[in-house]
DNA sequence: TGCCCGGTATAGCAAGGGTC
DNA sequence: GACCCTTGCTATACCGGGCA
């Protein structure tokens, strides 16, 4: 049987030179340091040191042997580094916010996978609009939030990438045209219409705003993306969702892209204004690392 | 040449852990 | 709990170089 105490003494011997001061470096007698290399030599049936005048010298094989070892005890000291590193990752809490799309799809698979690798680490979500995750971020109140199409010069972590598309009832005007031609916002903001938030100031009205547009004819307004998919199958008007929110069963909707694609991008990012806690940065570079 | 010193090897023992 | 094995300890023998 072979452990560490005879690899150890076995570069001390080949740094010291003799068994007797390689048994103090290691901290043993030098009889148990003689016997320890023996046992050594005998374990791997080769002869790693010849004794003669008051010292040990490596034989050839010897020197193979103790330039593997060497190795071996960096290897061993480089893992034991690894260990302390990682030793401040084990606890903590990560507060986080983040709208309700994120967070019923694209953290719960997340958030598992960082448990699995940091099982000390507790995550605490928090379930906000956009406009209110910028807040808590601003006030530190939060570690990190989802925020959509974030600034390149955030150092945030990418969660995900859609797009913004047109629903429609299936027997609408509209609803002829074929996927390729699509569907212009312009057109779109004149029709009926059925506003959905998903609880974000970021939705059809701020991106016709922003197209120098405006809704014309609101006849609801509705947080939730599946109360909008029932209204316009009621035909009650048109929406524009992300892409993600599309239901599985599109019975009786018509779902266009806009033939002016209008990106959207949501990312996770660290409050501003102090570094970043190890159990946070664990949870950015998982991000990173796809 | 004999003694001293430093280094190595070995016998015997105790302690600890695993197995039945 | 007895037995066995491993490990490391102490004590001691042995060896070789240095020196008077």
């Amino acid at each position: 049987m072979m452990n560490l105490m005879h690899w150890r003494m076995l570069v001390a011997v080949a740094d010291t030179g003799t068994i007797t001061r390689a048994a103090e470096r290691v901290g043993m007698t030098q009889s148990g340091a003689s016997q320890a290399l023996a046992q050594l030599e005998d374990n791997l049936g080769v002869q790693l040191f010849v004794r003669e005048n008051r010292q040990a010298l490596p034989t050839a094989v010897g020197e193979q042997v103790i330039e593997q070892a060497r190795l071996m005890l960096a290897a061993l000291q480089n893992i034991r580094e690894i260990a302390d590193a990682s030793r401040d990752l084990l606890r903590g809490t990560i507060r986080l916010a983040s709208f309700p799309m994120v967070l019923a799809t694209f953290l719960p698979p997340l958030l598992r996978r960082f448990k699995q690798l940091y099982p000390g680490i507790q995550v605490v979500a928090l379930e906000v609009s956009d406009d209110e995750v910028e807040a808590l971020l601003d006030a530190r109140l939060v570690d990190a939030g989802v925020v959509l199409n974030p600034a390149p010069q955030r150092s945030a972590g990418l969660l995900g990438r859609d797009t913004w598309v047109a629903v429609l009832p299936a027997g609408h005007a509209l609803a002829r045209r074929g996927q390729e031609q699509g569907v212009d916002l312009q057109e779109l903001v004149r029709e009926p219409f059925v506003l959905a938030t998903g609880g974000c100031s970021t939705n059809a009205r701020s991106l016709a705003a922003d197209a120098g547009l405006a809704l014309a004819d609101v006849r609801v307004e509705v947080r939730e993306w599946s109360s909008a998919f029932t209204l316009v199958r009621e035909q009650v008007g048109v929406t524009l969702v992300p892409q993600l929110t599309l239901p599985e069963q599109r019975h009786g909707l018509c779902v266009l892209p806009l033939s002016v694609p209008i990106p959207r991008s949501f990312a996770l990012v660290p409050a501003e204004g102090s570094a970043p806690s190890p159990a946070l940065r664990a949870l950015l570079e998982m991000l990173d690392a796809g």
